[in-house]
DNA sequence: GTGAAAGCGCTAACAT
DNA sequence: ATGTTAGCGCTTTCAC
């Protein structure tokens, strides 16, 4: 299971009668060579089943067709969606993944993304664990190409892919104040996040424009029980909701599980509109409205971004963003009763 | 963005005054050096941020402290929580991942493959996308160690970590039995694979150990749409069980749907044991009894089981079985009616 | 169009 | 204990 070294370039040259410097330019079709060796070469690697050997390449040659990929937690199934579509667009490439996780910690992060560094990638797409970004300072110094994903800060000076945040909440809370609803509560796990601030700000937006009361903004922390405990207390000092947005599918989750908890029934007592669009929300009962972010475009536009500096392009920084769309399903649903319209403010 | 070089060890040796071979030394703690050389070493190092070219000291020194992990999908959280669990492991002892999906496909996992083995990673964890493993040649011929986990054939010559899935089987039915139900589905979205093939076992194992009659296995497709279809063809001809087992989470979700799209109600109607366990299982309304897979225990396993192999170590091929556990929750239920003792065959 | 030779950044053997 | 040297497998001038 060990040991049996794997055939060089120069054992396919010995074998095809050839120089080394022939078979790289016939593996890697960089220069004309005559097809009568071509043939030879491909025949003798075919033979030896060789495989470059890409450690090598990468160091004489300085390009490397690795990718990093450093996301906050790949226990969460935006990341490694996003992951998963990254991929799919590499691969055709000929390019392979780094993946590291940064565990939710900006220690860690700068940890991992030394070791990602130091495979001296092509390029690097980011999920920073905050959106400070304190850690962009060594891919910065690494001098290589990166996207970042998903979370941003206002002033960064690098190719961004993300979504409109502010869309996104608007969206939701407009489809609920269309269906009628005027007391809305927003939830998520923590509203610090920039992008989960500007749902918030799009959610503030929405009520704007329609002349209803600003909603109610809940943290909730990071567990379904701390979740359930948030949201209990809520009930007993304010009341319940009509309706509530969850601002990451997580949140989404936890709510559901509260409500479940305390027997509130979904859409009948409380709609709820969700973060993030997976498999689960359309199997629920009742299927789950959300919010549902392009994941897969959010991997293209980062990979073509990306490949295009690696390509050597120079322009300015790009900032991309993507449009989430609501998908409606069950789980929303008009308020049975009329309207108080002294409750507009 | 481009451009500027990251400093190279013989830079940091001019700077710290030493050969390139104490500042190698150091960095590895590979040998004794002088604690005073070992500062200069260190600050020079730290200084110009230096980080070792992983690529040359693989080049050169043979050992590559990057792991290949391979797996059948990478939109499939079973295989993403592996990977998290693997990589949160190695990662505290220097290691990277190079991820790659096979796509559920052969072919493209041959592909993948090759890649991975192109960077001559210390060794490879792999879940194959059939339990044939055609590509195994691939692995063998490479001559590195690797561990298959999850979908795995009997005679495999390797290392293999699996869940005993019919132990898995047969505690969902025993449960179910328990229970008092005697009309039990099995739904599948394949049932060619082994694991699946395995864990259908276990339901009849149990159930004739219990002498309640055999269940109905339905394959029902890898959609939600086929699922719903197959099912309700199934209603039809055969009427409705009191209770269903999903294989698979997919199967989970898909049966979750097509009940609800019927408006069977669960449990009040059917019961249902769901498999692995996620997030989504304990939010949902009813929460959903599942067998859930230890992931972390298998990603553990895994790494233990390779970086026995990478340190050298030649013993035979082991095969570590973990156990799955069933987590009771709302989606089971007794049967309301008395059991029909007629019934037992 | 092809080959010879140098060298990418590092580590392991050897010499000191 | 430290430095010198050679060379991992490849790509890239530069001769021919």
């Amino acid at each position: 299971m060990r040991a049996r070294k794997p055939p060089t370039m120069t054992d396919v040259a010995k074998r095809a009668g050839v120089s080394p410097a022939t078979v790289s330019n016939v593996l890697a079709g960089r220069k004309a060579v005559d097809p009568d060796l071509v043939a030879r070469v491909r025949q003798a690697a075919a033979e030896l089943d060789y495989q470059i050997d890409r450690a090598a390449s990468h160091l004489r040659g300085g390009k490397s067709r690795v990718i990093g990929i450093l996301v906050p937690s790949l226990e969460n199934t935006f990341f490694t969606s996003l992951i998963a579509a990254v991929e799919r667009q590499l691969q055709e490439e000929g390019y392979d993944i780094l993946v590291a996780s940064a565990n939710d910690d900006e220690r860690v992060e700068r940890r991992r993304l030394a070791a990602l560094l130091s495979w001296r990638p092509a390029g690097v797409i980011i999920v920073p664990a905050h959106d400070s970004f304190a850690n962009r300072d060594l891919l910065d110094a690494a001098a290589l190409p990166y996207v970042v994903l998903d979370r941003v800060g206002t002033d960064l000076q690098a190719d961004i892919v993300a979504i409109d945040n502010v869309q996104a909440g608007r969206d939701a809370t407009t489809h609920l104040i269309n269906l009628g609803h005027r007391d809305i509560w927003v939830v998520a796990s923590a509203l610090k996040l920039l992008n989960i601030r500007q749902r918030c700000e799009g959610v503030q937006l929405a009520c704007r424009e329609a002349g209803v009361k600003l909603p109610k903004f809940i943290e909730v922390g990071m567990t379904f029980e701390a979740v359930a405990e948030s949201l209990e207390g809520q009930f007993e000092t304010s009341g319940r909701p009509s309706a509530v947005i969850a601002l990451t599918n997580f949140a989404t989750m936890a709510v559901l599980a509260a409500f479940s908890k305390n027997q509130i029934s979904v859409p009948a007592e409380v709609s709820l509109v969700g973060f993030d669009d997976y498999a689960w929300m359309s199997a629920s009962n009742p299927s789950i409205t959300a919010i549902r972010q392009p994941v897969n475009g959010m991997g293209a536009a980062a990979w073509d971004c990306l490949r295009r500096r690696i390509g050597g392009d120079v322009a300015a920084p790009t900032r991309h963003e993507l449009t989430a769309h609501l998908k409606i399903r069950q789980s929303t649903r008009a308020v049975p009763l009329p309207i108080d319209i002294t409750q507009r403010q």
